[in-house]
DNA sequence: TGCCAGGCCGGGT
DNA sequence: ACCCGGCATGGC
């Protein structure tokens, strides 16, 4: 088995080779903690485009800070953020998510991410419709907090290059890592967005794994 | 044309 | 403890 060293050795190399074919990811355009906190929700199963599509309707009509979203009606908010799709869904997570932000801070976001992050998280997943990836892109992008955020990509780029096993979840994707990586939120955000980046641009089909930054001979005979 | 996107929930085994 | 359908728009 592997150590401890040689793991981190190996993410380091994963990310330096990505942060050297990609370059910095812009991620999360959005500029205010507010839109990052939407943005985690509207995200959830969707094209970014059409994300920032719906972030865009709010945003110019006044309506993208937590006091408006709150006194928005949720059939109103479902109709600003269609182009997001499950619109109706989003509409109703986003409310409940506000709502426990109001209740629990009164709103205030420097208090909500001043407290303990094992708590928030634990209260995030408590809240209606935020799951594991919302909770921790929150924590992550919105609080500064040095959680690593796993999604789909990551997961099918962790196992094409045999840093998990198939059957790894969440929890264990997200600890190797939080194991093996020192917590730098920076940082942390940064990886996620390359691995994103690596994950739509390469690892679907066989032709485009040519360019794949971190080809291997033992990567492509998986594929 | 059909499939999928930076998930999550609820109901069924 | 898994497995699956539903949610829905826009892009390739």
């Amino acid at each position: 088995m592997a150590t401890q060293n040689s793991i981190t050795q190996k993410l380091d190399a994963v990310y330096d080779a990505l942060l050297g074919a990609f370059g910095p990811q812009h991620w999360w355009p959005g500029e205010t903690r507010e839109e990052m906190i939407v943005g985690a929700v509207l995200t959830q199963n969707t094209a970014w485009a059409n994300v920032e599509r719906a972030m865009g309707r709010l945003k110019s009509a006044n309506q993208l800070t937590l006091a408006a979203l709150a006194d928005l009606d949720e059939s109103v908010l479902a109709e600003w953020i269609r182009p997001a799709g499950t619109y109706r869904v989003k509409a109703r997570r986003l409310k409940a998510l506000i709502g426990w932000i109001l209740e629990a801070f009164g709103g205030d976001l420097d208090a909500m991410f001043h407290s303990d992050p094992g708590w928030l998280r634990t209260s995030l997943l408590a809240v209606h419709g935020v799951g594991p990836e919302t909770a921790d892109a929150i924590l992550l992008y919105a609080g500064g907090m040095p959680t690593f955020v796993v999604d789909a990509y990551t997961r099918r780029v962790c196992r094409r290059h045999f840093l998990i096993g198939g059957d790894a979840g969440y929890a264990e994707t997200k600890s190797l890592f939080e194991r093996n990586l020192r917590p730098d939120a920076d940082r942390y955000g940064e990886y996620h967005a390359l691995l994103v980046e690596l994950g739509k641009r390469h690892c679907r089909v066989k032709a485009s794994c040519d360019t794949c930054p971190l080809r291997t001979d033992e990567h492509d005979a998986t594929l």
